[in-house]
RNA sequence: GGAGGGGUGGGAGAGUGGCUAAAUCCAGCAGACUGUAAAUCUGCCCGCUUCGGCGUACGGUGGUUCGAAUCCACCCCCCUCCA
C-alpha cells in the first residue's frame, strides 16, 4: 500500500499510483484532522472523492504519532493530547474520536488506536504499553460497531514489543474480541532485520488463517520477502516514495542513489525491460541530473519507479505463492540482491 | 589626469594582532531514510595522516612583533565616481 499521509502520494498522480498496481493507498487520522479537518472532507464528500481516488484506502489511527511526535504529546487512559506540530494548537486523540474521524473520512479499512512503543523497551513497561492498546482495541471495536457502514473493515493491532508471552498475550485478546483483519505494529522501529523476523516468527503461526494480515510500516524489499515468507499479506511504508524523493532507487539489482557522480554519463535506464515509463524511458544520467539541478521531476519519477518495484515485487510474491514456487522466488531474490533474508 | 574603494579556501562572503586551517551560504563528494513534523537530515569538503596530529595558506615581496589574513613600506591587479 503506497501512503498517502496527507491525502496524497507525495509527487505522484493517482491515475500513474494505479497504473503502478496499487490497489489500495494509505491516509492518516492526525494529519488529516489537523488539516484540512475530518468534518470538512465529509462535507467535501469524502477522502475518496477529495483526493480523487476511487479504491480502496486504508487510515492509520494516529498510533504511531503516538511514537513519532512524542515530543508533542501527552498521553493517558483517556487517549493522547497532541500540539499540532503545524500551530501548537492541542487536540484529543481518543480511540472513539479516531475512529469517528475514519468515519467522516470514510475509509475501508479503518485502524484502532494503539500506541506503538520503540524499541528497546523493558517488559514491564512494554506490557503496560501493550494492555493499554488493547483497552484501546475494545473502545475502537465499540466506535466502530455502533456507526460502520457495510464493507468497511477494522484491523486491531497486535503489540509487545519482542516478547513473546506479549505479543501472544496481545494476539490471543484481539481475537477473542474479534476483528475483521489483524496488524502486527510495533516492528521495524530500531530493532533490526532479524529481531523483526525473530518476532514474526513466534506470532504469525498463532494467527487466524482466514483474515488478512498486516505489518504495519514495514519495509524495504528484503524486509517485505522476508515477512512474507512468515505469513504476512500486506504492508505499508513510505520507504518507497520518501526515498524516491531523495534520490534512492530500488533496481532488480538493489538500491542505487541516482545522485551518484557515477550515474552523470549512464545512459542506461533504471530497467530497460520494465512496462512502467519511468523505469524505462529517462537515462540514469537524465535523472541524476535532474536531481542534481533540483527539478520537480526527478522526485516525480523516482517515486514512480520505486511504486512500480514495489507493486511488481508483491505481484511476483502473489504469482510465486499461488503457484507453490515461493522458495524459488526467494532464492532468486537472495540471489539477486545479496540480501540474507531467512 | 584627479578622488575613493578593494584583492580571503571551487564560487559568494565574514573576519581587522593570539580563541583562525579561517564564520556562513552555495557548489562538490558520500551516507541515512521502514504505520511521512522529511523535495529532509547527517558527515566530509588545502595536502599528507597510524585521525593524535604534521606541513603549507588569506595578490606579491620585504618589514614591525613573542605572535600577522589582520599593522607598516613598496610593487602588481580590479572596481566606482569626477575630468
Amino acid at each position: 500500500m503506497p501512503v498517502g499521509t496527507a491525502g496524497t502520494v507525495k509527487a505522484m498522480f493517482p491515475e500513474d499510483v494505479r497504473a503502478t498496481g496499487a490497489d489500495i493507498v494509505l491516509g492518516n487520522t492526525y494529519h488529516l484532522m489537523l488539516r484540512p479537518g475530518a468534518e470538512r472532507v465529509a462535507a467535501l464528500g469524502g477522502l475518496h472523492h477529495f483526493m480523487n481516488w476511487p479504491r480502496p484506502i486504508l487510515t492509520d489511527s494516529g498510533g504511531f504519532q503516538v511514537m513519532s511526535l512524542a515530543s508533542l504529546r501527552k498521553l493517558t487512559e483517556e487517549g493522547v493530547s497532541f500540539a499540532s506540530h503545524i500551530d501548537g494548537a492541542r487536540h484529543m486523540l481518543t480511540p472513539e474520536r479516531s475512529i469517528e474521524i475514519q468515519r467522516l473520512l470514510g475509509a475501508d479499512i479503518q485502524m484502532q488506536l494503539d500506541e506503538c512503543p520503540a524499541m528497546p523497551i523493558d517488559h514491564d513497561k512494554a506490557a503496560a504499553s501493550m494492555r493499554l492498546s488493547l483497552r484501546w482495541a475494545e473502545r475502537s471495536k465499540r466506535a466502530f460497531g455502533e456507526k460502520s457502514k457495510p464493507g468497511q473493515a477494522l484491523f486491531g493491532i497486535v503489540q509487545g514489543a519482542n516478547y513473546e508471552d506479549l505479543r501472544r498475550e496481545s494476539l490471543d485478546a484481539l481475537m477473542k474480541t474479534g476483528f475483521d483483519g489483524l496488524s502486527i505494529g510495533g516492528l521495524a522501529v530500531g530493532e533490526g532485520r532479524q529481531e523483526m523476523f525473530r518476532v514474526l516468527d513466534f506470532t504469525t503461526p498463532h494467527m487466524e488463517k482466514g483474515k488478512p494480515r498486516y505489518l504495519m510500516g514495514v519495509g524495504k524489499p528484503a524486509d517485505i520477502v522476508g515477512a512474507v515468507a512468515r505469513g504476512i499479506d500486506m504492508f505499508d511504508c513510505v520507504a518507497p516514495t520518501r526515498s524516491g524523493r531523495h534520490g534512492q532507487a530500488w533496481t532488480p539489482g538493489g538500491a542505487i542513489t541516482i545522485t551518484n557522480a557515477r550515474f552523470a554519463d549512464d545512459e542506461a535506464p533504471l530497467d530497460p525491460a520494465s512496462d512502467c515509463p519511468a523505469s524505462r524511458d529517462y537515462s540514469k544520467a537524465y535523472l541524476h541530473h535532474l536531481f542534481k539541478a533540483g527539478e520537480y521531476l526527478g522526485p516525480m519519477l523516482l517515486t514512480w519507479h520505486n511504486l512500480h518495484y514495489y507493486q511488481q515485487l508483491m505481484q511476483g510474491l502473489r504469482e510465486a505463492i499461488a503457484a507453490g514456487r515461493l522458495g524459488a522466488f526467494i532464492a532468486a531474490f537472495r540471489a539477486r540482491t545479496g540480501e540474507e533474508i531467512l
